[in-house]
DNA sequence: TTGTACGCGTTATCAA
DNA sequence: TTGATAACGCGTACAA
């Protein structure tokens, strides 16, 4: 670990000469002097103390993604594909923008919060804050700060939300169902966030476009804890006997009602239809394909970390970029309209 | 952002005193005093500046995973559910320590190296390093290193692995095959590390006590760069003609390859069985289940990084951790000793 | 029980 | 073209 203290001391230089070298600010320096420091630089493998820089310039490189209520939704953070992927494309950017990605899921956002403070982080991708936290975290957090399915609304300075067409895209699936004859079709969520409540909405604009009407009895509320999700499941088996078909909020919760479903007997679609959220590998890599809407998970975290860091560059970004969703046609919906008729 | 400096001049103490409190050093100092600066410290919210705490302190609280060649492997780092089970794994048990997740993929150890000792991090983890790297790495990291499937060997002081009895694993999986009739079985993998050596030894070794002769043409490589591995699967398909089952030596790739098979029109396991390794989410969400050899990633993980914190804290650790594998037998392999008797 | 003063490695300002 | 020197915020001997 060789300072710039050292080496300016060996060259019989001063640290300055040595710091404008490393920044290449060489305007004013002598070429002998540039290539002399540069070879020691090499020599004694010089690499600079990331603390000392960040103190000196108030900056810290670093790229924190906090996850609200995550960490105790899913014990395993990565285990949910969607996070996995929404993580990977973020994560992907930030490296390579040389900046550092810093991860924080916590249920409590003071504590997060003191830690983006604690670290100087220079911004903030935030995941699954509520519109009640927002003003919280503007107050305590002054730099640029990039939502995830924040479902901003009104004035947010410094604050862009990347969404999605949520609404339309449980409508697009759920008017799917009805196309095909379905007409008992079950709502399964594990909450009432943002997201979820948007989709809620497309789901139930479908049904009334079909002239069905919602109960809040249709709203299955899956237990995603490991310690109870199999109780749960059992129980949502129970009640779907009552339905043709569930739209599933996320693919990883279609595809392990499927599994539920098939251990207890039950045949998707032949007895039952169900339809996922989101296209993860989860749902291209099945055989039968799962038929889902599709979201580009991996896009979404792309472009948060980019409008972030176009920030940090002091450029302009747009408020809200919202992007789309698309029905993905695949072989667990069937078609019952014969089934009624006979 | 208030600093240690100023709440000390507002209390009109000492910067001194004020960090003692904040560090609980309270013995010396009056209980009047500690109350005036608690209080003083939650009115202004301070919170620390970690630069300056670790330049102080010459630490970084930061725990380094360094994931050689992973970057180029999978543009999306978590894309393969093994990476993103095991980093959850480690992710937890880094924060619940109160340390920092700090990732580093790259195909260039130099550069993973440089940024590792820029950071000043604590502490590594280190996933997919071969053995002539080692030394590269040791020489310019000092601090507490845990490998995961390092395939260590010889003498590392501060340096341990965490392994897995891959070799058995694979052993067990093919003799299974073998078991049932088995006799033209090919073995799938990405290329030939440590692990995929060990496993490959495990798959000759079985062979070989079934009494049937391992050919080089039996290695199936796939090619998982996101452009080629549509070509690489249609030709690994092709090749299958010739085989009865097919060892792969992840999940991952078993679940890719059923996908490819079953779009060319070949049923799983009727036309050929299929085995995996890991038992990740893949295998175990599928419906027919996939048989595959299980292993505890999560724990891995958990593992690697509550060793490296024992480390950390100056106790001892054993040299090396070998984690245990188990077939799990479900539905993607067929009996075939009735068909060969007929 | 409290305060002073210095060092950590770097950058930035200003002077030489 | 180069060099002194003062920050940055914190921790900690050592002094009072």
């Amino acid at each position: 670990m060789v300072t710039i203290k050292e080496l300016a001391k060996r060259l019989n230089l001063s640290t300055t000469t040595v710091s404008n070298v490393i920044h290449g600010k060489t305007k004013e320096v002598s070429a002998a002097t540039i290539e002399r420091v540069q070879k020691a630089l090499e020599e004694y493998e010089y690499v600079p103390n990331i603390n000392a820089r960040n103190l000196a310039q108030n900056k810290s490189k670093i790229i924190g993604v906090a996850m609200k209520g995550r960490a105790d939704k899913t014990p395993n953070l990565f285990k949910d594909p969607f996070i996995a992927e929404l993580i990977g494309g973020i994560e992907k950017v930030v490296r390579n923008s040389g900046y550092f990605m810093m991860l924080y899921a916590s249920d409590d956002l003071g504590e997060i919060m003191k830690e983006v403070s604690t670290w100087n982080v220079d911004g903030l991708i935030a995941f699954g804050i509520r519109e009640e936290d927002r003003e919280k975290v503007r107050e305590r957090y002054k730099k640029p700060i990039v939502c995830i399915d924040g479902y901003l609304c009104g004035e947010h300075p410094g604050m862009v939300d990347i969404g999605l067409t949520d609404e339309e895209g449980a409508y697009d699936a759920v008017k799917y169902l009805t196309n095909k004859g379905h007409r008992k079709i079950a709502f399964l969520s594990d909450s009432v966030g943002s997201v979820d409540s948007a989709r809620l909405k497309g789901f139930q604009s479908a049904l009334q476009d079909a002239g069905i009407d919602y109960r809040d009895e249709d709203f299955l509320r899956l237990n995603p804890w490991e310690d109870q999700i199999e109780e749960s499941l059992k129980d949502i088996c129970d009640r779907l006997d009552r339905y043709t078909a569930v739209f599933c909020v996320s693919d990883l919760y279609a595809v392990t009602l499927i599994a539920a479903l098939v251990d207890a007997g039950k045949r998707v679609p032949e007895d039952i239809s169900v339809i996922g959220f989101d296209d993860n590998m989860l749902a291209k890599l099945r055989r039968p394909g799962l038929t889902t809407v599709h979201q580009e998970i991996e896009k979404k975290g792309v472009i948060a970390a980019e409008t972030l860091i176009t920030m940090l560059n002091g450029e302009s970004v747009p408020e809200q970029i919202i992007l789309g969703t698309e029905l993905v046609i695949r072989d667990t919906v069937r078609d019952i309209r014969a089934d009624s008729e006979a």
